[in-house]
DNA sequence: CGGTTAGTGGGTAAAAGTGGGTAGCTTGTT
DNA sequence: AACAAGCTACCCACTTTTACCCACTAACCG
């Protein structure tokens, strides 16, 4: 299960590094260090899945009939921008430079768990998001 | 059960002392001194978990739908920042920059119990709280 | 008043994160 | 087809952070 926030720095050349206990849940739970890396639909993020997880929602998709127009939106956006990385020997990986443009990334990154997928954010983009999250926690008033 | 309340100093290393009697429960109830330190949605302080009890509130989490948008804030707010400490030989844990931030601590941090699990806060944002739970409770007038 | 436990401070080895060079591949152009 | 340009994977070296250990002081208890 991912969990804990995390900062790193992309470099010049676009490489970010993979925060360690990531990488620890990846050997240990999915005995397989390769990510795939695509666009949030939902938010200006990009959404890391381990192999294994990402197959399941390949399953969820393919399930649903293929002229369904939420269905062609949904490959458009992500599994067209969907790409498999290793973390090379440095635990690093190459964000490419549309999916950079998506989530507004440039320097500082915030990888964010989300149990079975990890987010990955532009450090300012994250801390708008948060805010509004908490508000509207408080609003809601719901009891977890 | 966490009752009590105690004041304890944050190194420059940003560790701090969890409280004897705290670590003596979570010996004695739960087995297991490893706690879960995240943000407490509704107030500017932090909250610890037992392992056991982090695990049913993860529970009640994904027992909602998970394209819900107060369970999407939920898991950013809450779920993302989640950590796992395990406290060293002398029962300290180090709390992260983030958390820090969150929750304003400095120096001076409080531990407040709070039955199955217990708060985190910076001594001076304790005693405002205090005073306007105080006073909240002398309005309504409530019978315990 | 001595002994035990809680809390605090700091040193150090290992791990995590960062920066950059280079060889080899792909791509595109003449 | 040959060559140049750019990109990327891989490697090495450096810096920063963290986990772990030891030592000291203060509080508590008999």
């Amino acid at each position: 299960m991912f969990q804990g926030e995390y900062t790193n720095n992309m470099d010049d050349k676009g490489r970010v590094n993979i925060p360690a206990p990531f990488r620890d849940v990846l050997l240990k739970n999915y005995d397989d260090s390769s990510i795939v890396v695509t666009r949030d639909p939902y938010s200006p993020c990009l959404r890391a899945y381990p192999q294994r997880e990402w197959k399941r929602l390949l399953a969820r998709v393919l399930a649903r009939p293929s002229n369904d127009r939420t269905v062609i939106a949904f490959k458009r956006t992500v599994i067209s921008s969907a790409q498999e990385y290793a973390p090379d020997k440095q635990g690093r990986v190459l964000i490419p430079q549309n999916l950079r443009d998506y989530a507004n990334i440039s320097k500082g990154t915030v990888f964010a768990g989300s149990l079975d997928t990890f987010e990955i954010w532009d450090v300012s983009a994250w801390d708008t998001q948060l805010a509004s999250s908490l508000s509207l926690l408080q609003d809601m008033d719901l009891d977890f």
